[in-house]
DNA sequence: GTGAAAGCGCTAACAC
DNA sequence: GTGTTAGCGCTTTCAC
């Protein structure tokens, strides 16, 4: 007696899949009281609530966001990109970030724009095709066609990881350099002066490590051993990296890595030369990975609240979303160094 | 000329972004000859398509894929469920599948299901009301409500890291089980007598260590000595594992860990104590994790191949999605043993 | 507190 | 090859 007949005219399009209005018309109601009755149960009388919440569970009913998303202009999706998910760093962030969502009902679209620029832009515009709202930076966008595209788009971009001097819209960091500066001061202050550093090849770390190297200066140092290895780093690249170190004649004791990862290469390769760590070599490693405080040496590296990162982020966008202007839009999650054994 | 007028009578709505009406109008086609022209560019004739190209760039427009989603039914929206991203051990997996379907043009969504049932089923249903194209499960999906509602949905679903009796759909993975029985054979076939396994204490690694038992066992050996750890497993755990293994009487010559990770841990307490590996202890780890290799000593280990596990399920889903029957639902794509230095 | 009407921006189906 | 029409399933707006 409804559309049976309407459906010969035409072939039924759609997913076949239970609607609004298949629960409204089981629950007597219109279709905008059984909306209202999901979203906001607050404005209906508590029998439609009750009739409308049977028929769901009746019905097996899901709601379609995509429906909703292009009516309300609200997808509640949100998109994070990382450069890529190989590297541990991220994944707190990411873990935190996805956790604290979907806490408020929030999705999160994940991608990865590779070290290639041209794959960037397209990962933007596949995603700002979604129209999520808002995009969580875990990195930089290289290009400025990306980051006007972002800006044109009006959607809410926290950047993360860092402390921009000119944010895009909110900013969710702490400062590589005052890392890099912390370390240098650290190792100076226990006695070492012969110091090197292992980076990896992005921006960040180069970041880091030129205060580093400043800062050393600064002390009087002039000479800094250099060794950059490939991102994402590797145990691998740590373990060769101090080969190369060990081969300068100027010698080393003292080695701030761009990672723990990288660190524990160095350990292991410092154990495999009988080298003792750390009397002959410090070692400081950057992240404070979960198994840090476990090796042996147990490692004294930088602590970074990944985790935090993620969760101030996630804050940020659910409050612009609900319409609620944030008040500061950067915040500085700090770092700390963790005094272990290793240095 | 066109909707001025209209627009006073009633406030404007949606976002105010460039739409395809937009493009259309300017390139002077109708709304759907632009919508071929980006959808199937052949099927559009060379001058039309240039000044639909055009007008693209000149509105600096990007699609509304919600919209598209919700009038053609197929999101292009990718749902990928892992219990949890703090191990490494799902990583490979989600970034091949994230890398896989973004050159097919899908878009990944990430959900963690953590180990609470609750919270696994409400996280599908914010799954399934998106809509997705396809849904890939790392990880079982445990309670039969959950199950239900995926199959009513009808979305194709992949699971994963696994190679169970009756998928619910399609299934990419490796029997944990022949894992078992090949870790005790090769152990076994190298003289080892005391076996011991450090297992994470989920399903997986239990169905592991089981086949590891009865392979033992065939071989006439009784005893097995099993510490079982929390997951996610680390570096922590394998070394206080350790530990408990050696205060028993009976003694230990291998150990089988859940994790390379584990493995890590074990290698690392064994050092500590100076327990000569592999002399005295044979060591194997699962996994091949990137550091595996660089350990020292390297790192027995089994090999799974995450990526693999990813590429095949963006190919199953992508297949379906436009509308390939797949022949085979069922991939393994096995294991294999990888001889290092440890064992 | 509830309902009717009018789209959100796009594409399937059918003509021409 | 191109245009017209009619929705996809939901929510905004406004009236009651």
């Amino acid at each position: 007696m409804d559309d049976a007949p309407a459906r010969a005219r035409r072939p039924r399009r759609g997913s076949g899949a239970v609607t609004l209005h298949d629960v409204a018309r089981l629950a007597q109601v219109a279709p905008m009281t059984a909306s209202r009755a999901l979203n906001t149960p607050a404005r209906v009388s508590p029998e439609v609530l009750a009739r409308v919440r049977e028929a769901v569970k009746a019905t097996g009913y899901v709601r379609n966001h995509a429906a909703g998303a292009l009516a309300s202009t609200r997808s509640r999706l949100v998109a994070a990109v990382v450069p890529t998910l190989a590297g541990p760093v991220f994944l707190p962030t990411i873990q935190a970030l996805t956790a604290a969502l979907a806490d408020h009902g929030y999705q999160l679209m994940l991608g990865q724009s590779g070290y290639i620029d041209s794959r960037e832009d397209a990962l933007l515009d596949a995603i700002i095709g979604r129209r999520p709202d808002g995009i969580v930076l875990t990195g930089t966008v290289h290009s400025p066609d990306g980051r006007q595209r972002l800006q044109a788009a009006g959607i809410p971009v926290v950047e993360t990881w860092d402390l921009s001097p000119e944010p895009l819209d909110m900013l969710v960091g702490f400062s590589h350099e005052a890392v890099g500066r912390a370390v240098a001061q650290f190792l100076l202050a226990r006695g070492r002066r012969r110091l090197a550093v292992i980076a990896g090849d992005d921006e960040r770390s180069r970041r880091r490590h030129e205060a580093f190297r400043a800062a050393a200066a600064e002390h009087g140092l002039a000479e800094l051993a250099v060794v950059t290895v490939p991102a994402p780093t590797t145990l691998r690249s740590g373990r060769s990296a101090l080969l190369e170190l060990l081969r300068r004649p100027a010698g080393v004791d003292a080695v701030f890595c761009s990672s723990d990862l990288l660190a524990l290469g160095v350990l292991t390769e410092a154990r495999a030369r009988g080298l003792d760590v750390p009397g002959q070599l410090a070692v400081v490693g950057f992240g404070d990975h979960e198994f840090a405080a476990d090796l042996e040496p147990a490692l004294t590296t930088v602590r970074i609240d990944g985790g935090a990162i993620g969760r101030q982020a996630a804050r940020f966008i659910v409050d612009r979303a609900e319409g609620r202007e944030v008040a500061e839009r950067v915040v500085d999650v700090g770092f700390s160094i963790v005094d272990r054994a290793s240095a």
